[in-house]
DNA sequence: ACATTCTAATCC
DNA sequence: GGATTAGAATGT
């Protein structure tokens, strides 16, 4: 038959001359718009047998061509026969190929959302990072400032202790001097950390001073 | 559906 | 001109 004999010499062309072959298939598949045949099987045969030549009729697909069969998708990822028909005659192509390339688009439209879907995830995973960093920090903070206050406090009931056990003045003017250190201390805090660190002092306050005021 | 192969085109 | 890439086509 010629075509088996045109496709041998092709099959030669390609083989040896990959550029002049493509562009010969190139030109013969624009002039006759006859759609490429599925290929015939042709695995790279065994280990240290001659490698069989691999014959594949590649054609690009035209702007416009890609342009509809995008359109298309956009409309609907899924190919119905009746749909793939259609548009395969639309397009001069083999229906087939038109079911290929709704595959092959399926698959890259899946990895493109996978894909943006790894970086969305990844920057919000950045942000938790940077975000569980500063609350450390912040934590950190707090707990110095905490021990602080502590100190403070240890401190003032300390001198208080002293004042108690040296001094048999009234208790009316400890009570309003102690008030007055509170006082200080509470303007000594600094910071937004101010109204949690007064609740603090209150309790602290209520819970230690009661022993000393019996 | 997914993995893989193979090729045409492009980049350096 | 070889490495890389996109994507058409094949294999499972």
């Amino acid at each position: 038959m010629i075509g088996n004999k045109v496709d041998d010499q092709m099959e030669l062309i390609s083989h040896f001359y990959p550029q002049i072959y493509s562009q010969l298939a190139q030109q013969q598949e624009e002039e006759t718009v006859k759609p490429q045949r599925r290929r015939q099987k042709n695995k790279v045969e065994g280990r240290n047998n001659t490698s069989e030549v691999v014959m594949r009729k590649r054609k690009l697909l035209s702007e416009e061509q890609v342009n509809l069969l995008e359109r298309s998708f956009g409309d609907q990822h899924k190919l119905e026969t009746e749909r793939k028909a259609k548009l395969a005659s639309e397009l001069g192509l083999d229906p087939h190929q038109v079911a290929v390339w709704f595959q092959n688009k399926r698959a890259r439209w899946k990895n493109k959302k996978l894909e943006e879907e790894y970086s969305k995830l990844k920057t919000q995973h950045e942000d938790t990072i940077i975000e569980k960093y500063r609350l450390e920090t912040e934590v950190l903070k707090m707990k110095d400032q905490l021990c602080e206050a502590k100190k403070k406090i240890e401190r003032l009931l300390l001198e208080r202790k002293i004042d108690i056990s040296s001094n048999n003045s009234p208790t009316s003017s400890i009570f309003s001097m102690e008030q007055s250190h509170f006082n200080l201390g509470k303007f000594g805090m600094e910071g937004q950390l101010m109204d949690n660190n007064m609740l603090f002092v209150a309790d602290y306050q209520s819970t230690y001073m009661t022993p000393w005021d019996d």
